[in-house]
DNA sequence: CGCGGCTTTGATCCTTGTCAACTACAGTGG
DNA sequence: CCACTGTAGTTGACAAGGATCAAAGCCGCG
């Protein structure tokens, strides 16, 4: 089986051998580092990037007044920080959410796979389009779902990314109370009361901070979840959603 | 003085005069749209990437029960949707908030200027990640500050984007208070609300449904806005906001 | 003049935040 | 073995921010 990097970036479009072969040797030296670490700070000015091969990282910004806002969440095959190679200074933080495995890759690896090697170069501007269309979603879950919706969309989403790098993790997802509420822009005690009421729909099931998924399709109903933001339709050979798209001809913005 | 989208564009760096040429030959042939007018819809699969010549377009995406959520505005200079270019279908849909003047650019046109035009890919794929620093920092907006602060925010940010392509229009923004209400996830009422609250303190004043911006420091300091996520140091020959990031070196993640 | 779009305002309801107490549990050191 | 600590989850009471509904005002336009 290719390496994680190499799974992730094939979602885009098949790479040839020698493009793998070169993903293997970025790949070649993972290091692990511990749950609450932070691989990098805002404000930083870095000569590396961050590959997460196991584990989840999270990306987020503090505020003055001390309140954290987690704007994305990394994956296994997740490149963390690509920006660094591009525009310099960190303007937030990246921490690992559970014990990881990560790769620095240095920014002239960075700029040699962009500038020598074009299809590692579309497959890398294909993952930072995804990555956009991800915060796109996530920011019309945060203003026009209620938190319920939104944490169901949330887990869909997690979903179905680990299972486009087949990283299942027998379906569960580490996510404390109070990194939910940060992710979901609520607090931590109406956090802790909505999943609850997923629990007693029977949508989710949770054990030692960990959630498990036992009924997904009446989880992606309730969540009005459409995976076509994610953009795996290569992989699969079909477009999933074309039906399901709304087309609205008489839009009444 | 060059055109939009070398204004922009050199907002990452220095550009050759013969990438200056083939961006003028880009943007040689705009049209006019109609505030209103949709340039593209969800689903679509188009084969032109639009680029904003002038007027202001808003990325959207409508929910089944007919919600809108505003994800994103292009102002002079941006380019709306070089996902398209990339990643085939449209996740969402464009629309003119204004009277606009916009151009189409074909796909073979910025697969041939992200091939064949390193700097130009450089300045392309720069643009694509202050894109993506924007939204994280809409998301922060979003899910961590007040409705009021939010809003300043918003102004502050678009004060300073337009500034960085030397498009003032007097520091004059439209915006209505449902499309406001749409962008900040939150009704048109309570938008309205909020707004009058900013005009009671004297932090903007509003005519004709455009609003201006008396005394932009004191907006920025109610808004706890700090610029350097748009990454427009280089332009201004200093870092701008180094000695305002706070260092968590303490953070109690 | 009347119509349609947008703004303004009030009243009421619901969602979510805040504060606080309590439980459960794992780790630590005596 | 037990007390002590820290962390996360749970629950209740109350407050505040924001949604929704409804009505009225404003203004440009045919």
């Amino acid at each position: 089986m290719p390496n994680v990097l190499a799974r992730k970036l094939q979602n885009s479009g098949p790479l040839d051998p020698d493009d793998l072969e070169r993903l293997d040797q970025v790949v070649a030296t993972p290091y692990d580092c511990n749950a609450r670490d932070d691989l990098i700070r805002q404000g930083e000015d870095p000569e590396n990037v961050h590959l997460v091969v196991s584990g989840m990282v999270c990306r987020y910004k503090i505020l003055p007044e001390g309140r954290r806002a987690i704007v994305a969440l990394m994956l296994p095959g997740d490149i963390c920080d690509l920006h660094v190679a591009i525009l310099g200074r960190m303007d937030h933080s990246l921490g690992a959410l559970t014990n990881c495995r990560i790769v620095r890759i240095p920014r002239r690896t960075i700029e040699d796979l962009l500038d020598n090697h074009p299809r590692i170069r579309r497959a890398l501007f294909w993952s930072t389009l995804v990555d956009e269309a991800i915060l796109r979603e996530w920011l019309v879950n945060m203003g026009r779902r209620r938190a319920d919706q939104q944490m169901a969309h949330l887990f869909c989403e997690l979903h179905t990314r680990l299972e486009a790098v087949d990283e299942m993790y027998d379906a569960l997802m580490p996510l404390t109370q109070e990194e939910l509420g940060d992710i979901l822009g609520i607090s931590s005690v109406h956090a802790q009361r909505v999943l609850s009421k997923l629990r007693n729909k029977g949508l989710v099931t949770v054990q030692d901070s960990r959630v498990a998924l036992p009924d997904i399709d009446a989880l992606r109903e309730f969540a009005q979840f459409e995976s076509d933001y994610l953009h795996l339709e290569d992989r699969w050979g079909h477009h999933m959603s074309r039906d399901s798209i709304p087309i609205q001809e008489d839009a009444t913005r």
